[in-house]
DNA sequence: GACCTTTTGACAATGGTTGTCATGCTACAT
DNA sequence: ATGTAGCATGACAACCATTGTCAAAAGGTC
C-alpha cells in the first residue's frame, strides 16, 4: 500500500562506492560499517569511515542491501540476492546467512494486523542458531 | 536443548530497583533505559542511569523483561504479561503494544531451521505499525 | 578546460551504554 | 541492636558506533 517508488535518486560514480560494493559482493555473510572500512583499509584502497557510513546507509534506503540489527545494536549489511521481502537465518559462531521467504508470516503478520487495526506495518524477523558446520565442530553432545 | 535452568540468581532489594520495577509495572508500552531514568527523576526518586542501565539489563537476563531494539539501535524495555514465548506489535507514532503468540511462526521457524542443519535456534519478530487510533488521527486519506 | 554540484575525508560532536572505584546499604551473624 | 562482608550504588570518565561539519577534491556537462 503506497509504495513510494521513488526512483532511486541518481548517483555519482565514485571509487569509493564501487569499492564499497565490491566487498559487499564478495561478502556473503552480514558486515558491519566497521569491518567493512577495515577491509578497504586493508586492501590499501582508503576510504573515510564517513563515507563508508553513507555508501552504506544509501544502499540501505534504496533497498540495495540488508540491514539487520546484531544483539550489540550495531548495523550490518549484505548485498540481498533476492529482491522481494525476506529475512535471514544467521548463524551465531560463523555468521553463515540463509536467506528464506517466508510467505506464511507474511500473511500471518498481515492478519494479526489487520486484526488489530493496526496499518502500514512492517516487520522484522531474524533467525539465529548455530549452522551444521559449526554445531559439529564445536562438539556434538556436552555443549560447552 | 540445554535451556540453562540458572534459578535467577539472588539478589538483594534496594530502594532504586524497587523503583525501577514499579515504573515497569506502571508502564504499559516499550521505554528506554534513558526515559525510565528521567521518569524517575521527575519523581524525584533519583536513581543513577548506570543503576538503571544494570538494573534493567539484569532483568533482561533473568527473562523478566522483554527487550527490543528500536530501529534506531536503542534498547527498549517492557514487563512482559506473558511468560511464554511471544512477540510485540508496536505503534510507530505512539508506542502502543499488543502481546502477540504465533504459534505458527514457532513452528515454522523450528521446521526451517531443521530443514537447514540449524541447530539451538532462536528468532527475534517485531511487528511495526500505526495503531487505529494514530491512524484516526492524522488524517485517513492523503498520508502526509 | 571551465564550471557547478555532489562527494569525500578528517575530525569534532553526539548519544547510548559500559567501566571504574570509593562509598553506602542489605543481609545475615553475633 | 551491632558488627561485618560483600554486593549495589552513583558520579563521572571512557567507549564506541554513528552522525554532523565544512573546506577541499572529483564527477559530469557544456
Amino acid at each position: 500500500m503506497s509504495p513510494q517508488e521513488q526512483p532511486v535518486k541518481e548517483q555519482r560514480r565514485t571509487r569509493q562506492r564501487a569499492a564499497v560494493d565490491e566487498v559487499l559482493d564478495e561478502t556473503e555473510d552480514f558486515i558491519s560499517a566497521q569491518d567493512l572500512h577495515a577491509i578497504l583499509r586493508t586492501r590499501g584502497m582508503s576510504v573515510g569511515l564517513a563515507t563508508v557510513y553513507r555508501t552504506l546507509q544509501t544502499l540501505a534506503d534504496d533497498g540495495r542491501v540488508d540491514v539487520l540489527r546484531t544483539a550489540g545494536g550495531e548495523a550490518a549489511y549484505r548485498r540481498c540476492a533476492r529482491d522481494e521481502h525476506h529475512h535471514h537465518m544467521v548463524c551465531r559462531s560463523c555468521g553463515a546467512t540463509v536467506e528464506i521467504a517466508g510467505p506464511a508470516v507474511e500473511r500471518w503478520t498481515n492478519s494479526v494486523a489487520k486484526e488489530h487495526g493496526y496499518v502500514d506495518v512492517s516487520h522484522t524477523l531474524e533467525i539465529f542458531g548455530t549452522c551444521p558446520r559449526c554445531a559439529a565442530q564445536s562438539g556434538g553432545p556436552a555443549g560447552r
